[in-house]
DNA sequence: CGCCGAGTTGAACTGAATCAAGAAACGTGG
DNA sequence: CCACGTTTCTTGATTCAGTTCAACTCGGCG
């Protein structure tokens, strides 16, 4: 797929906000096809991030360096909307990069055109007022599972919300995700062998 | 304090986004004055919050009940927006309860005025934008700490960053704001005497 | 075939939690 | 303004989840 339509980003973006095909339309003529290899770093640290990416194939994580480790701060799959959107709102360089796990196709929305959208169409403003609460919880949902669980409560649960994430991504990524180590993410699947 | 002002109001926004006073002093008339005693519940677990509070005296934490015990996910002063942000944004209810640690004093924005002033203005629209962006990237921050950074560390930070909070708020709220016990906090303290 | 990174396993260690008990601070009513 | 009860803070002893370090296995790939 090199060409978006209406009518599927139509379908990626009722979940957050719904609005009229014809828009989609016009908005998918901003959209950019990109690709990259497995391992690949789209966006690396003291880099500004200019893109916004629409997942078609693959998948992305964002990290961070740090004590010698990196730190995944999130993972992004089909029909995610993957990006440092730490970098991408204020506009500065940070210590976070993105990588793509997988071989992985996007369509890459650059930030002009973003703000392009939210001065011709109020329509835009109130999409990404939809994405950056939806960003909002999912932190604050991240935060609660590091204040209020122990390791393997946030691996189960990571194993009961997102089974697939658990068989695609290596799983020195989901540890950090996590906020563990390989080892214990090793020795918590041994003991629980739930598949 | 019991009625504000355009100019004031403007002085607090121009931090997330400028806009003339006008307007300000449009949006004032949209503000309730409200106060609490020190430890009373604003919005409790498992009702839906209703307004964004500017914080004009006093200080106000976001709790949730979990294991025993109160963890605290957000501090909120004067001059600050203090909000079950979550509840807010999806319109449900959920686990977490606003109180007053001190007695407060609040103009309260209904969620009903601020959708109109969404629909009015576009520029309602962008100030909304700009905030949720920002309680993004806190959250975010708040994430890289607890993975990254040690109690002692985190502690030392948030003293640096906001020396005052550390005084003026217990310190059980501290600690599990910053996802410790009070008694390691404590050691904290008593291991290291910068005041 | 041999290498190399990823995953596993074991043993020792440690940061922070837990449990328990006492001291200090707070506020409320007399 | 003081006395008393309640809550918060401190301190110590113990425990434990999870890390660290190190050695080994496995699987994929050049």
């Amino acid at each position: 797929m090199e060409k978006l339509e209406g009518h599927y980003i139509k379908s990626l973006f009722d979940k957050y906000f719904e609005a009229p095909v014809d828009l989609w339309d016009q908005f998918s003529e901003k959209m950019v096809y990109r690709q990259f290899d497995k391992n690949e770093i789209i966006k690396n640290t003291h880099e500004t991030e200019h893109y916004i990416d629409l997942i078609i194939k693959g998948s992305i994580g964002v990290f961070m360096w740090a004590d010698n480790h990196n730190k995944c701060l999130d993972l992004y799959f089909e029909e995610d909307f993957s990006c440092d959107f730490m970098s991408f709102i204020d506009g500065k360089q940070n210590e976070l990069f993105t990588q793509a796990l997988e071989k992985t196709e996007v369509f890459s929305i650059a930030k002009s055109n973003v703000n392009e959208l939210y001065d011709e169409h109020i329509i835009g403003l109130k999409i990404y007022r939809a994405a950056t609460e939806s960003l909002f919880i999912h932190k604050q949902e991240q935060q609660i599972a590091l204040l209020n669980m122990t390791a393997e409560e946030r691996y189960q649960s990571l194993m009961d919300e997102k089974p697939e994430l658990i068989l695609r991504t290596p799983s020195k990524h989901i540890a950090s995700y996590l906020g563990i180590t390989p080892e214990s993410i090793s020795r918590i699947r041994k003991s629980n062998p739930t598949k």
